[in-house]
DNA sequence: TTATATTTTTAGACTTATCTAAAAATTCAT
DNA sequence: ATGAATTTTTAGATAAGTCTAAAAATATAA
């Protein structure tokens, strides 16, 4: 079944939504993350359900049928192997390259990006962290956890971030907060939510909200 | 001037189809060439004027503007560019690359083209021998002929094709007439227009068709 | 040079993805 | 559990790019 450029769209903000918040996805939620009307939205969401792609009754929210899913998996798989190779190969950092894997990704080609892997060296995770899907689809998602969730003496590895806008990835970069670093609680501060942590032999400040987007593997 | 997908593909359409001819482009040249009813074609072809890629006057066929033709040459640097990475870095063949590189050649990002033509080490051609304008716009066209047109005894190097159809190319292929071969006019039979040419210290017998589409730098 | 053929344009319609405004359904709070 | 707030859907409209059918302009040939 072939699929528009848009309807790929939706399809992708379905699969991240429902992965979010671990239940069916509402009409306005579709509608905030895509920045279109919510009337707008139902008129796809039946298009999408006419297709095949997702499991849609009135005012019920939807959730994606394994066709859907699948589609959803091959656009992320296309969109973090480009952004692999814009900043692997083409020196890009990694706050610069989401929106052009946002139009790189529905370049239609199995070989393509099947031969784009591959040159890649069949990379398994993309710049933020975050797993590639291999070419039949299946994800392995790794043991992450936010730092918020952390208790004081865990230590663990920055190895993804759940905020992928530039400023945050900016600010993470300006202040060595990297993928790959290792890092410990030393500290919770229950006022403000902010963290103690011990990177590069230094203790460092987190806010909460830098603490809640930030992803470690322990 | 933001342009569409489909208005690069018409500015794309009228650059070549002028450099075919070096008269100004007719409605029905358009048609054809993008498989589009001409009705459709005299519509864009007023949008296209209004915006200033053309100029355009009832039942006179159109030439590009100034801006319309630099719109066309930034689109001809990054199919062709594209076309170098896919052939040199991913592997493809030269004629499995056209409908790839149709696609890649609309993504929006100059700062993205130049990293790419870096990354290749500034290709002067692209794997047909076409000329890749510089990140100015400048296209410096080689002197070349097509086989037909030079006479017994010249010499040259295969360096393009006028044809770009996957059939053209895997014949070109099979039959060891890929770029940069140098080859020598050796006969030129009248009867049916084909030629007989000196390549690797072979004598091989080259159809009217083909020596019409095979260009030589001499 | 006038009739015929060809090319190009106009007119009106369709599809996709969007919008606004208003109606309908659901959820929430008291 | 019922009235208010929120969410979602329906209805009708718009813009881009395409189409067919028919009219108008241009080119060609006797």
């Amino acid at each position: 079944m072939i699929t528009s450029y848009t309807e790929e769209n939706y399809l992708k903000a379905i699969y991240h939504l429902h992965h979010e918040k671990n239940a069916s996805v509402s009409t306005n939620s579709i509608s905030e993350s895509l920045q279109t009307r919510a009337a707008s939205v139902t008129d796809m969401l039946k298009k999408l359900a006419d297709k095949g792609f997702i499991n849609y009754a009135k005012y019920q929210g939807v959730t994606l049928t394994d066709s859907g899913k699948q589609k959803a998996i091959e656009i992320i798989r296309k969109h973090r192997l480009w952004e692999v190779f814009l900043v692997e190969k083409l020196n890009f950092k990694w706050d610069e390259v989401h929106d052009l894997a946002e139009e790189l990704e529905h370049i239609n080609s199995e070989i393509l990006i099947n031969k784009l892997d591959e040159f890649l060296d069949f990379p398994k995770n993309d710049p933020h962290g975050d797993p590639i899907p291999d070419k039949n689809g299946v994800l392995k998602s790794q043991e992450v956890l936010p730092i918020h969730k952390l208790q004081i003496g865990d230590a663990g590895i920055i190895s993804g971030v759940k905020e992928h806008s530039k400023g945050f990835l900016q600010y993470l970069e300006k202040t060595g907060l990297t993928l790959g670093e290792t890092i410990k609680i030393v500290d919770k501060i229950d006022f403000d939510g902010s963290v103690i942590i011990n990177i590069h032999q230094k203790e460092q400040n987190i806010s909460r909200e830098v603490a809640k987007n930030l992803l470690i593997a322990i």
